[in-house]
DNA sequence: CGATAGTATAAGTCAGCACTTATATTAGAA
DNA sequence: TTCTAATATAAGTGCTGACTTATACTATCG
């Protein structure tokens, strides 16, 4: 699943964001969805199962329950596919200052 | 439709990278699609009117032509929504610094 | 004017996805 | 071991969206 249909999903999107504040149960994300979307525990489920699987998001457990944690790498190559665009709204820097600016690096 | 719903589709996103080389015809972008995707005039024709209104192309007439040139602002927001996830590749810059880096300012 | 080129719209079809309810799985408590 | 809590999966459904063909619109040319 490309990482643009992962986010066109405003309930995945949502998720990132509770993940990008830190780590988070399963249980604990499905109880912000659920009153925030109206939205079930399964759909919950199924939306990080779909984060997982596209490398948006990790797993570990701790006893019952499951950790998330944010993964960026797809959002990176987002950014990534977003600089051929920047030139429209960001002033001019030289090379060099855009490399540090935007800490690009290769990926393993 | 959301910026990310407009993204979502593979041809727009092409689209997209066309119109960031430079404006383009209708009909230069539907003959350059039809080569890649395989798909018609037709189809072309109406992701360029996804793409208009949703903000990310404007349009001017030549002639019986029809010039689509990118408009960059729903991609600001995107970059915008990734700010959040930065932190997690980007190295460590002041405030200040950031600001400057990233040409950020306030949108009419 | 009529013909043609360039483009947009209409209408219909089909696949995929986000959801539901129901159930399976697993861990820890009693 | 049985019960419960936490989470995932299965199966089914409806809606949305990307596509097709056919047609309408508009500008220019002869």
């Amino acid at each position: 699943m490309h990482a643009f249909d992962v986010l066109r999903d405003p309930v995945r999107r949502r998720i990132l964001e509770l993940l990008a504040e830190g780590e988070h149960a399963s249980g604990e994300v499905a109880s912000v969805i659920r009153r925030e979307f109206g939205v079930t525990q399964a759909a919950v489920s199924q939306h990080l199962k779909v984060l997982r699987e596209s490398g948006f998001a990790t797993v570990r457990a701790d006893g019952a329950r499951r950790i998330y944690a944010v993964d960026a790498d797809p959002l990176q190559d987002v950014d990534a596919w977003l600089e051929r665009f920047r030139r429209f709204w960001e002033p001019k820097l030289d090379a060099l200052e855009t490399e540090i600016a935007r800490g690009r690096r290769k990926r393993p």
